[in-house]
DNA sequence: CGTACTATTGATAGATATCAACGCTGGTGG
DNA sequence: CCACCAGCGTTGATATCTATCAATAGTACG
């Protein structure tokens, strides 16, 4: 559970990495892909998606720096989603083999599993937040989360941040349309909860916003991805 | 990836597991709640919810006899969801620590986590299910993951099984109103593509049903929890 | 200084929720 | 064995939320 043991650690600096730099809005996997790396974004931003016939989308979660993004495309034969950049990004790849020396040590393995669980309570609080809450909860719910992550790496301070989201990427995230998101962002402002305008992202009243999300404070320390230490 | 060897096999008969017997409509395990061991269920069938404040509900998942159903518990500290039976249930009891000696054999590790990740793309298929379909698409696509799902464990033959589900518990998986689960079931009978009623379940048409459900194949071997073969 | 997103606004439509009854069925207790 | 009860399914009327359509501004960028 706890940290990893000085040799782990040595074999965990030795994966060979292939660096990247990637442009805004490119595809880094296609759904139904086979990939032979997992990649690891390293500065940029990012999201996960799925595609209707007829266009409309889902955004399955978004990734900031140091997240590991398709860890799971190592043990499916063929990606169930897409993945795409949002912002200029950096990417590190890592091959799939790479990643089978990795497991052979069971910390290191049982560290890269515990991310997938993460990923899974993530996307179950997701589930709860497109199928039954109100748009304005799911609005404020999602913005919420991403303030905690963005300040567990260091993007944010003081509840500001730069937030590289449209409202139509909002709206694919929380299961909206982009009018009704538009909407909804302009009661959050009114309400003196928010500040958000172009990229800029500024939480004025974080007690009423967690209030208006109806979040559950475990889940805001569970997406930082860093173990659950409280009793 | 292929079966396992036969010192894994024989680790794994043996298991210690603790037996149990359960009614209906009983919690297996609290939201919040920390546990020590992990559940399999035998026989019977369960499922997976979160609830808001209000006592909106939203079932994750749905499982029958076969599926582990809580490993993510070993690794999280404390479940982000509750499990309860949906009719009287046969489990088996798993300790945390059985797991640890399990998870020492890298290709068992590499199993378990793998169950982790087919979960997850599950996950991922309900969210854009309740967040972007329409209400006859999503109740269409559940009913044809369920369906696949029971074939594959031979509780269901020619189309036709015996659905343990409430529209109620139908409604809480697909984020509409039960009302309006009735009302979509009444299509899905019009169109002639099932048969529903009581607990037994019945697909006339499983073409229609899947372009009704505008359901990927891929995913429904997915289900199954196979490994992917096809090419 | 166009061009193309992105954000905003108003009007309208449509899907789904909610409310309220009622019948059915299976179980239970007298 | 029958009557009552609770949960489930069904139906109709109505209310709401959210989507859609369409137009206008703002903004970034080449």
């Amino acid at each position: 559970m706890g940290p990893l043991g000085e040799p782990d650690c040595r074999l965990l600096d030795a994966v060979p990495l292939q660096n990247r730099d990637v442009g805004r809005d490119q595809d880094l996997v296609r759904e139904g892909q086979h990939s032979s790396h997992c990649i690891m974004l390293v500065d940029g931003f990012a999201c996960r998606y799925k595609s209707l016939a007829d266009g409309r989308r889902q955004i399955l979660s978004f990734h900031i720096a140091g997240d590991f993004i398709d860890l799971q495309g190592y043990l499916l034969e063929r990606l169930d989603h897409g993945i795409a950049t949002l912002t200029p990004s950096k990417i590190a790849l890592v091959t799939h083999a790479s990643i089978t020396e990795l497991i052979d040590r069971p910390a290191i393995a049982r560290l890269l599993w515990r991310d997938t669980v993460i990923d899974g309570a993530i996307h179950r609080e997701w589930m709860i937040n497109v199928g039954r809450r109100t748009a304005y909860q799911r609005v404020a719910h999602l913005l919420c989360e991403l303030l905690v992550r963005f300040q567990a790496v260091g993007l944010s301070r003081d509840g500001v941040c730069d937030l590289p989201i449209t409202q139509s990427e909002l709206a694919d995230a929380t299961g909206l349309s982009t009018v009704h998101v538009n909407r909804v962002i302009q009661e959050l402002r009114r309400g003196g909860l928010i500040i958000l305008g172009g990229r800029s992202f500024a939480v004025l009243d974080w007690e009423g916003l967690q209030l208006a999300a109806e979040i559950d404070p475990a889940y805001l320390k569970l997406v930082t991805r860093r173990p659950d230490t409280a009793g």
